[in-house]
DNA sequence: AAAATAATGGTCAAGATTAGTCAGATGATG
DNA sequence: CATCATCTGACTAATCTTGACCATTATTTT
């Protein structure tokens, strides 16, 4: 209880909004008014304190009316696998190696088959390719975590 | 999602005048009148929220006896109606356009939530964003069509 | 008819109102 | 005293609101 950053409080405060809620929705320069901070202050706490990984999902927007709205979501169990895999991949992937991984997920019975195909629509070098297939297989890497990433909790 | 500016609000009015008719008919200075606003904001309400991603197409007529006419259409369901969101497609559109697109299809049961989901973060600018926004944006248009396209013919 | 007038909706750009980013300053900790 | 976390503010980006000016169609007048 030592020693707590006004970002502590901020992030106390936020989490005691929720109360029994999923979600919450918030005005930045209110909270920022609230603990006189800069706005940008309310950027530093949800960045470094309502990630994914924390399980929150952070959504947005600009302009007249605009807000922040944070949700709490269900992390799925099974993350091992999901790990693996993320780290096989890497930052370039081949179509067929990508494939692979698609017909992996839906073997161990992660996704559908339906969901199976999109996804491999999205991974198909059809739909990629670029001129330079180094870029194509980047970009299919990071398509394919992407998906991984998603499949990592439920909303 | 609470309506926060006077265009969410005005949005919300005109889809509850839908009810369970399938296209509605307005005079653009009454509803400026209505909510006390410049009839331009009518146009911008339906330049941002009834387009043809959101799954709606308009038809107007100037001068004496105006309106403007708002009709809810399903996405795959009507050829010409794929036709004319592909168009609006074209070889490059913008997370947003894309996003309105997938929550359009959700809200017609044509995929699931989870795979509207998985769509989404394919899509998304985090996952395609590269040096190069107009790369960026021509991916999006082909991953999106891909998709489109999968649904097309499964249906 | 043709022309003028009235009655609509359309476009666009400027200004207002939010939130986001990033680099540097400051503070805390081992 | 080195390093990492926190804090700040200038600059950027997105969205909404408004109003001046434009375009189209219907109606009335000549």
């Amino acid at each position: 209880m030592e020693n707590r950053s006004i970002s502590d409080i901020i992030e106390a405060y936020l989490k005691e909004i929720f109360g029994d809620d999923t979600q919450i929705e918030i005005r930045r320069s209110e909270i920022a008014d609230h603990f006189n901070v800069v706005p940008s202050q309310i950027n530093y706490v949800i960045k470094t304190r309502f990630t994914i990984q924390n399980g929150y999902l952070v959504q947005s927007k600009r302009g007249g009316g605009g807000y922040i709205r944070i949700e709490r979501v269900n992390l799925l169990a099974d993350v091992d696998v999901l790990n693996s895999l993320v780290q096989a991949i890497g930052d370039s992937i081949r179509e067929r190696d990508a494939f692979a991984i698609i017909e992996t997920l839906y073997n161990e019975k992660v996704i559908s088959q339906r969901e199976g195909d999109l996804m491999l629509v999205a991974l198909s070098k059809q739909t990629l390719a670029v001129d330079d297939t180094n870029m194509e297989n980047k970009l299919r890497a990071r398509i394919l975590v992407s998906f991984l990433n998603r499949l990592r909790y439920e909303s």
